[in-house]
DNA sequence: AAGCACACCTGCTAGC
DNA sequence: TGCTAGCAGGTGTGCT
C-alpha cells in the first residue's frame, strides 16, 4: 500500500492530534503487530505516560517522537510505524468510534483521542527505538537518502544508481539506496523520465539521471498534495478514512493494455524482481 | 557482495 | 453458485 506520499500524508493527518498529547494507555490485539521488541509488554510499557514532542518520516517508515514523561530510567525515544502492504493508521476523536476489523494496536492520548493502527495483511508493525546521532531511529540506518528531503537532486539520484547492473527501477525502489520508493511511483517517474524500467541503474547517461531526479521532484509533490493514491482494492486511506485522488493522475501505473497518455500505443507489464512493472516501449528507453 | 528467490499474511478478482 | 489460483502498495532473510 502506502509509499512515500501516502506515509507523509498519515503523518501530516496525525501530527496535530497527537503533538503536545500524552499517551495515557496503548492496547495490543494482535501481538504479530508488535515486533522488534522483548515483550509486547515492553512495548505498552515503554508508551504509557509518555507525551509525544512531534512526527517525523524516514522513507516509508513513520517516526513518533516522545518525550521524557515520568520514571525517569533511560527509555526509547521514538516510537515507529511501518504501515507494510495494508496498514493504515486512523485517528478517532474518542473511544466510541466503533474499531475496524483488524485493529491490532491502540494507542489512548490523554484528550481520550485515539491512534489506531489497522491492518490486515499484517506485514505493518510497530516498534519503540532510540534516535542515533543523525536523529534517525537507528532501525532506519540502513536506510538511503529520504527521496522527498533529497528533493530530487541529480547528484544524489546519481549515486544510487551508478555502477549497479540491477535494473534502474529495482535500485530504485532499493531502500538502502534511496527511501521511500515504491512500485507505484517508480512506474511513474520512470515513465516521466523516458526510461525503461529494465534497464541497467548503472547505464543511464547523465541526461537521463538528471530527468530521473527531475520526476522524483515533481511526482512526489504532487502525489502528497494529491493526498496519495487509493488503487481499486481501496486499502489506502489518509488519518481520516478518506482515499487520495493520485490515482487519476496516473500516466502508467496498472494500466497494462491502456493507450499510452504519450504516444497513444498499448502499455507495456513487465515482471521485475517479481513485481509487475508497466511502462510504454515506445516512449521509455 | 550484488543480486535473486522466497517467506511473511489476508482479501479480492478472474476464470473455470 | 462455488471453488481455486493468482495477484496486491513492502521488507527482511538467506542463498548463490
Amino acid at each position: 500500500m502506502p509509499e512515500l506520499p501516502e506515509v507523509e500524508v498519515v503523518r501530516r493527518d496525525l501530527d496535530p492530534v497527537v503533538a503536545g498529547r500524552t499517551i495515557v494507555a496503548v492496547e495490543v490485539g494482535r501481538d504479530r503487530a508488535v515486533r522488534r521488541e522483548a515483550s509486547i509488554g515492553a512495548y505498552v510499557d515503554a508508551l504509557s505516560g509518555r507525551p509525544v514532542t512531534r512526527t517525523d518520516r524516514v522513507g516509508k517508515f513513520l517516526v513518533v517522537h516522545l518525550g521524557i514523561g515520568d520514571g525517569g530510567t533511560p527509555r526509547p525515544d521514538v516510537v515507529v510505524v511501518h504501515l507494510g502492504m495494508s496498514g493504515q493508521l486512523r485517528t478517532a476523536a474518542g473511544g466510541d468510534d466503533p474499531r475496524l476489523a483488524h485493529t491490532h494496536v491502540v494507542w489512548v492520548l490523554d484528550d481520550g483521542a485515539e491512534v489506531r493502527f489497522v491492518d490486515p495483511r499484517t506485514f505493518g508493525h510497530t516498534w519503540t527505538d532510540r534516535t542515533g546521532a543523525d536523529g534517525r531511529p537507528t532501525t532506519t540506518a540502513h536506510l538511503g537518502p529520504d527521496a522527498l528531503a533529497a528533493g530530487g537532486a541529480a547528484d544524489v539520484v546519481a549515486a544510487a544508481l551508478a555502477g549497479r547492473r540491477v535494473a534502474v527501477k529495482l535500485r530504485l525502489m532499493d531502500q538502502t539506496a534511496l527511501a521511500g520508493l515504491g512500485n507505484i511511483y517508480t512506474d511513474e517517474i520512470l515513465f516521466r523520465a523516458g526510461v525503461a524500467p529494465h534497464r541497467p541503474a548503472g547505464s543511464l547517461g547523465a541526461a537521463e539521471v538528471a530527468a530521473v531526479a527531475d520526476a522524483i521532484h515533481e511526482i512526489l509533490p504532487a502525489a502528497i498534495a494529491a493526498r496519495g493514491s487509493s488503487l481499486g482494492d481501496g486499502q489506502y486511506v489518509d488519518g481520516a478514512g478518506r482515499p487520495g485522488t493520485y490515482q487519476e493522475q496516473h500516466a502508467v501505473h496498472a494500466k497494462a493494455g491502456r493507450p499510452c497518455p504519450g504516444c497513444g500505443r498499448p502499455l507495456a507489464r513487465l515482471k521485475l524482481g517479481g513485481r509487475s512493472s508497466t511502462f510504454c516501449p515506445g516512449c521509455q528507453v
